[in-house]
DNA sequence: TTTTATAGTTGCTTTTGTCAACCATACTTC
DNA sequence: GAAGTATGGTTGACAAAAGCAACTATAAAA
């Protein structure tokens, strides 16, 4: 790699991209909060209101993490909130330090009250907006939401791909090799071409393709097709793993599954083709049991590699 | 439309999805502001810092409207730093009644540093995202800013290819087409084979792919490539529009590209192929003086299809 | 000229939020 | 079971943030 073409992380306009929508997005929120104005409640309130509601039983602990608000802070608003009758506190049975929440009648009034404003509210907006324009802000928060929100990673799911994979399949490759080792548009080309012929030659019983899901983001894929000349050899190939998703044993997830469908699919040996550079992929396929039989340097993808061979003999 | 088939508003999982993603991103921003604490600034401060150091000339008046504070206390904020030396505040000349306000040296100094400081931790966020993650975050920020504070649609920008982006070629058209029509992964196997060639044998001189970028969103493209059998004479392929960015002239732009690029590379003829029922790809082939020249029926893809080839004779 | 609007300041007030000290209870550990 | 520590919550004192209204000075409109 030359020095100009550094293996790049976030680029400045995605920072940029990033900041701008930020924000875009506080000055929105407080304008969504200005909502609030004609109503006896402050935000904090309304929030601490809102997770009254949303929670059972509501803990004050709980609520003060979620908004971060002050403990001290907190104490006081739910205070307010008892005066004005909206809420009953009592001390609880279970732990006497604690303090059961519930709100009154007056209190669940009170909320609906406010959480129908504020649905009217988000709904105007909506309705403003062109039903496709509405359908993609919506797709968009969610995609958003899932980014961010930061779940349990640890939970993958392994699923077999469908339409519009495969174009994500290059595009992750092209993306993580070209940031990571350099490699060009060559390499993209390879994998659209594997890819398209996985496609058109796709045959359930002998071969598949695994995508890797974590809360509906893909985050890894692996193949398993026929050796092209050994009808009882099969080939694993484009292992990859998202950068971010790493460490969670995705790796080894998705060859054994491979491992385990080549077995049933009743080959006896799967070979795979890889790069000396990849070292964390070898260590998955060691793992799993295979073992590297041949060395052979080229030259491509822009770059002088090193191709291995591994395979791996099932009983 | 029967009285059953409404036409529908936004649908409650809608406004509840809205209603879900404002809440996750007010306490997101929260945690973003925290980043503050360590600062001598407050947030009010920072941000106009920031306005202040973003318009010119910073005018007091848009500072308030855009932050939407009240002038009194934007007075105050102001005079707060012109206290600290980082804001210089002076009678107007042209109008009496206002202010010109400038950054001293020292100002633009606070602001670079808090600036800087924002900037990283935006970077360690998108940093800590998988690539294909933090592509479809800021994809989706841009989206999402669009919708609500719509921009000028009407500025895109055409663009070559670069690496990743025929991944996404193959998964727009996979899922556009899949979508609209039900076409299957036969169809998403020639994409990715015909981009695949494209790469492989690409002669910058006689070939071309073109990106269509909104606000640095991909939203379309279009490939003019060599026939394979006639020297003279140039395919178009894969033309594709965005189903959110149509109605711009995006598909005009393209074509009409495409066919000037023809032109200049010397070709005598463009030929496209073409299905009978993507009508409205047919108005833009019309536009541009294409004319169709053979119909035949097909079965691909999953469907029974008719394919039309259309020519334009460069003269 | 009079009226009205704009730009900004200042005094006063409330609201909001922070910090630290504090109490009572629960859990841990020896 | 006693001592120490952690948890859940409250209170007082205070500081910061924000809002409101009155006010000055100038500009623009009638």
């Amino acid at each position: 790699m030359t020095p100009l073409a550094t293996p790049s992380d976030t680029s400045p306009s995605e920072t940029a991209a990033f900041r701008a929508f930020n924000r875009m997005y506080t000055r929105f929120i407080g304008t969504l909060n200005e909502g609030l104005l004609n109503t006896p409640y402050s935000l904090a309130e309304a929030r601490v209101l809102y997770e009254l509601a949303n929670r059972n039983p509501p803990k004050a602990t709980e609520i003060a993490e979620s908004l971060s608000l002050d403990p001290g802070y907190l104490s006081r608003l739910l205070g307010k909130l008892e005066q004005s009758g909206l809420l009953k506190r009592k001390a609880s049975q279970q732990d006497a330090r604690s303090i059961d929440l519930s709100l009154t009648a007056k209190g669940k009034l009170a909320f609906q009250k406010l959480n129908a404003r504020s649905e009217e509210q988000a709904d105007a907006i909506l309705d403003s907006l062109p039903a496709s324009a509405r359908a993609e802000l919506i797709a968009c928060m969610k995609s958003i939401e899932n980014i961010l929100s930061p779940s349990d990673r640890s939970h993958f799911l392994l699923r077999p791909h469908r339409v519009g994979d495969m174009g994500w399949v290059v595009q992750s490759e092209a993306l993580g090799y070209a940031q990571q080792f350099g490699w060009d548009e060559r390499f993209e080309a390879l994998v659209a071409k594997i890819v398209s012929e996985f496609l058109a030659g796709f045959n359930l019983a002998c071969e598949r393709c695994w995508i890797a899901e974590i809360d509906g983001r893909s985050v890894g894929h692996i193949f398993l097709v026929k050796h092209p000349n050994e009808p009882s050899t099969a080939k694993l190939r484009l292992l990859y793993v998202d950068p971010a998703a790493r460490g969670l044993g995705l790796g080894d997830a998705l060859v054994k599954e491979c491992v385990r469908f080549a077995k049933s699919a009743g080959y006896s040996k799967v070979t795979l083709w890889t790069q000396s550079i990849l070292t964390a992929a070898h260590r998955i396929y060691q793992r799993a049991g295979f073992q590297l039989v041949k060395e052979e340097p080229h030259s491509s993808f822009g770059k002088q590699l090193i191709g291995q061979e591994w395979e791996l003999e099932l009983c």
